[in-house]
DNA sequence: GTCTATAGGGTGATAGAC
DNA sequence: GTCTATCACCCTATAGAC
């Protein structure tokens, strides 16, 4: 496990390999990205790609570990933030929110093989050292329930409503568009207008009146 | 495009190849689905699936069209209903869990193809028979806030809110439940309170007070 | 380290017997 | 309509020259 972590920050080359594959592996999916197609991408030759990186497989399972660390330690590092719960709901909000804009190729990629294979992915994110405690995050919320700051409600529930809330219309976004005729600079407008409108659509939720 | 529609009830070895493609590329993706193993799982011989549907491609696209139509004329029907703002909330929500938790394999199938190709599937959406009318929904949505029966809210954005909520967590479920730990039957538990839990969410967010 | 060339295996599609 | 057999192609991966 610990040979595929080398990558982190290595010579030129092997980054460019790295960039090509997620922009094609984000594109295309797993199975629809050919290797010569991200060994164009990375302005380098097909068997290349095998010197750096054995096969497609451990190449995929880097790429994705790098991906999955990145959100996740994003989100883990808000969640942990010691800051009283509604301030911490603007943070997590806005600021994933911000992170899912500026890294869009992350969603279908994840999306893509999450659908298609869990079991892989489910391995591939035990194996990493990433170790998400919501633990805080729960403790936090029953606190203020129970002394009656905001109202009863499952903070496990809570959490999924907002992250559903925040990532599902990004994915969402070319079917959306089409369904509901919106122009793609419409749709970008919305989403930008959206962190305040979720961060407001919670609060007025959950708070206890 | 009218020879694609043929099949919505014809022969049973032609029901029996839908049925299998259903299953396969929902499990495996466009790019990963194998007409041989349509081919095994429809007990029949792969040369069949050429004979019956004339390539992989137009396989899928009437797979697709199906299931597509499945979703959004369930979704149509209920948002086009004569009820009031509040009591439509409710039946969509239940609704569309209740046919999300009975369809899962849709949600892969689309999303799949949603994040790999959007324009090829907002080609085939559009070369459906298919209109969505949120118009009505969005004008009784404008009317109430109007009324002062629900606060100001963009309709679109409410809208969003309640798809997001309602299908999201059972797209993510193999990663939710992997980071959280959550184990298979406590998540089904939990989708299964979801229905009352967004609708009480949303109603909590929306109403004036 | 980077290339060319090619092995080795799988794929969608079709021809043709029945 | 359904089968067997096979084609032409494309893919990942590797061997070996430089």
């Amino acid at each position: 496990m610990a040979d595929t972590e080398k990558f982190e920050s290595s010579n030129d080359t092997e980054l460019k390999i790295l960039e090509a594959a997620k922009e094609i592996f984000s594109k295309k999916g797993y199975d629809g990205a050919r290797m010569q197609e991200i060994a164009d991408e990375a302005k380098i030759n097909k068997a290349c790609l095998h010197y750096y990186f054995r096969s497609k497989d451990k190449l995929f399972e880097i790429i994705f570990r790098q991906c999955f660390k990145k959100v996740y330690n994003e989100l883990g590092e808000v969640i942990d933030k010691e800051l009283p719960l509604k301030d911490k709901i603007v943070f997590i909000v806005e600021h994933y929110i911000k992170f899912i804009s500026k890294n869009q190729y992350l969603i279908p990629f994840i999306m893509t093989e999450v659908a298609k294979d869990p079991e892989k992915l489910v391995k591939i994110i035990k194996n990493s050292e990433i170790k998400f405690k919501p633990g805080n995050f729960i403790k936090q919320i029953k606190k203020e329930i129970e002394s009656g700051k905001i109202r009863e409600i499952d903070p496990l529930q809570l959490f999924m409503n907002i992250i559903s809330m925040c990532v599902f219309p990004f994915f969402a976004r070319p079917i959306i568009c089409g369904i509901l005729e919106i122009s793609e600079t419409k749709y970008r407008k919305m989403m930008d207008d959206r962190k305040k409108i979720i961060v407001e659509f919670i609060m007025k939720s959950i708070e206890n009146r």
